[in-house]
This record gives C-alpha cells, structure tokens and sequence, in this order.
DNA sequence: CTGAATGGATAGCGGCACTCTCTACTATCC
DNA sequence: GGATAGTAGAGAGTGCCGCTATCCATTCAG
C-alpha cells in the first residue's frame, strides 16, 4: 500500500477522484493501471521513470497508432553509453539497404537503431566481427513473429485495449521471446551435443 | 581504472601475476575477461552478481556444453517475485506436451520455464489471457533464430571461443532480437496502418 | 466525543555499482 | 642515495533508486 502511495507520487498513477479531504476514491481503470505499472516494472523490468515515459506515450490522445508503438518503443530503448563501431553501424546501414528499408543515415536518431548498432559494436570489441550475418536470419523469424503479434493486437476490442496490448506484447512479448529463445536453444542443443535434460541443469 | 579494481575484488576478472609485490601483470587473457564482463553489463544489463554466476558457469571445466549452456541459462534468468497463476503454469505444461518436451512436471525447477510462467501470469493479471496462443508462433520464429544461432556457434574454432559465443549470442542475441523485433513491428505497422516513418517518432 | 483510518508530505533505509582514500611498498630518475 | 611517482590491496564513502516509515491534520464510525 505504501508503494501505492510512492507511485502516486511519481506520476504514475492519476489521483483518486476526492470525496471528502482524506477519502479518495479509485475505480477499476486505477487498478488496471495499477497492474499495468506493476508488469511493466516486474516483468519488463523498466525503471520508474521508463515507466513513466511508456505511460506518457500511451497516454497522448492525438497520436496515430503507428507513432504511438514507436514512441513506446523509443522510451523502452535505453540508450546505453557504449561508443559505437563505425564498422557496426556501417553493418546496421548495410542491413536496412538489404531490407529495402528508409535509408536510415543517422543510426542514434532512433533509439532503437542505436541499440542495435551498440549491440553490435560491443560483439565486434569481443572479437565477434561477423555477427551481423545473423540479423538476416533473426529477421526472417521475426517476421514470423511480429506477424502473429500483430494478428494478437488486431483481436483486441477497444482503441485502448489496442494500445495496451502493443505495450503488453511488446514487453511481455521480450521476455516470452527470451524464455522460448533459451528452450530453443536448448532444443537443438541437444539434437546437436545432447546428453540429458537442460531443465535444472546442474549449477556451479 | 578503479572500476578494474573493483571487478577484481568482486571476483569477476582473476588477478594478474605479481612481477613484485606492487606491480601485477595482466595479459590479453584478462583484457579479454574484462571486455567480455563489460559487454555482460552494458549490452546483457546483468547485475555483478549475475555476471559472477555466468562466469563461473563459463570457468566449470569438467561439464559437457550443452549442460554449461543450460548454468548459463539458468544463471542470466533472473526468477522474478511475481506468484503464478496455475492457469498459466498449465499454459506453460500444455505447451510444452504441445512440442513433445519432456514432462516438465515442476515449472519452477528452471528458471527459464519459471521466467515464462511469471511472464504469462503476469499477462493474464493484466487480462491478457490468451497471451499462450502466441507461443506456437514464437517458437516457430525461434526454431529459425535458434539455427541460424547454433550455425554461428558452431563456425567458432576452440572451445573456450565456442563457450564465449554461445553467452555472448545469447545475451548479446538477446539484444539484438529485441531491437530487430521492433524494426519488425514498425515494418509490419507501417504496411497495416502506416504513416510516416517510424524511427525517430515524436516523443511526449 | 473518542478512536481508528486516510490523504498528503517529508524523511529515512537498504542495496548496488562504483569511487575515494589510505597504507605499505617499490621502481625510477636525478 | 634520496626524492618522486606509481601500484596493490583493502576499507570506507558516494550517489542513485525503489521503496518504507513517520508525522500531521482531517474525518468518519460508533
């Protein structure tokens, strides 16, 4: 109850309608932004203030659905100071070139850009200097995959239900793809190397 | 440079032979350390502690890969305080007799299937509860991702270079999906109800 | 009228990732 | 040989973040 309080505070609850000085009242809509705050930060594992940023973002009224999702996105995409490689960043161009993409000159212009050439920078100083050769083949599943994120999204009702879901699907979605990732990979790891279960895998 | 001197307190890079009681040297191996616990922090967000787990996973010399890749695993799936909901700890058991795996009785004995039911649970809290429908599709994507993954592993030529790739293409992967996967949904957002570019997208 | 509870505001706490400082020593340059 | 600069190692301190606890005035129930 006291972090209620706290998120309240923060902004990122609106406050009760009061019906008397010391009584405030909140309905189901306080609540269900109550969770949303709570998944946001539990699952998606956002900061106070990103959340904050998110719920701006879902909040604006005048926006076309399309500018929504990506300033969503764009809050949710910490920018990270790693200093980017010329050579990473020439890779993010040369990937958006094969994929017919907006020229996309400036890669810090869009935090999501950003992340990925940062990403890629960082492989490139371990010494992983082709791992761009993924992003082709990552594409392709993701195609696949933001197909039927967007067929989940087109089954909701309301215009607010839609939103929520792009956010819902799209941080939730992170973690689903990260936890199917791991059973994947152990998947075919054990077709490949196997021997006995990944589960529990024995720690230390 | 205090930070390396941190990290050596903390354990997560070995320390240097000492030529003479103040001077300590410090070959390629270490800077190889120090870069890869840098890319774990920076790109992978992993906490101190969790970079301690994962490099112990990594340094466990007498374990088969495939159960070093599943201490990896384990080690960078944080568990999460969300409770479970059985519906969605069953969604979890349905998908899983779905693909063949094995039983999976406990979800909670991995982190990995425990970070998916809590993902889930959180998604039905917030009244998404047909989220699960979308873990065919995402599997389907990832078979695809984790080929293309296992192909990137295999290209490596040593096997300490095999273990680094194997952490470095799941975090740093990780990452990278996440950033291709919004390129996905604002290319697939601009065919559907497309305006405008998505990238820098107005902010507030 | 009294006691419990609430809204609002301020201050405090615990954890984490560093960062600073201090000591004891050594290597080096005059 | 002596002054200077530099390093290892260890403990304490710092700043931020996400709460949590306390306080006060009000107010509602009995």
């Amino acid at each position: 109850m006291p972090t209620i309080k706290y998120y309240l505070r923060e902004g990122l609850l609106p406050a009760g309608v009061l019906t008397s000085p010391n009584q405030a009242h909140y309905d189901e809509e306080h609540l269900r932004r109550l969770r949303l705050v709570r998944a946001l930060v539990d699952v998606g594992g956002l900061s106070i203030a990103l959340v904050r940023e998110v719920l701006a973002a879902i909040d604006t009224r005048d926006e076309s659905l399309h500018n929504k999702l990506g300033a969503v996105q764009e809050a949710i995409s910490q920018p990270s100071a790693v200093e980017l490689d010329p050579l990473a960043v020439k890779d993010v161009q040369a990937f958006f070139a094969r994929q017919g993409e907006t020229e996309c000159a400036d890669v810090t212009e869009s935090n999501v850009t950003h992340m990925l050439a940062a990403a890629l920078s960082v492989a490139r100083l371990i010494g992983h200097d082709h791992f761009h050769d993924l992003l082709d083949p990552y594409l392709e599943g993701l195609k696949i995959i933001a197909q039927a994120d967007v067929d989940y999204i087109a089954g909701r009702g309301s215009r607010d239900d839609v939103i929520e879901a792009m956010v819902v699907g799209t941080l939730i979605g992170d973690t689903v793809l990260k936890a199917v990732r791991r059973l994947a990979h152990a998947q075919v790891s054990r077709a490949v190397i196997g021997d006995g279960p990944v589960g529990p895998a024995s720690r230390n």
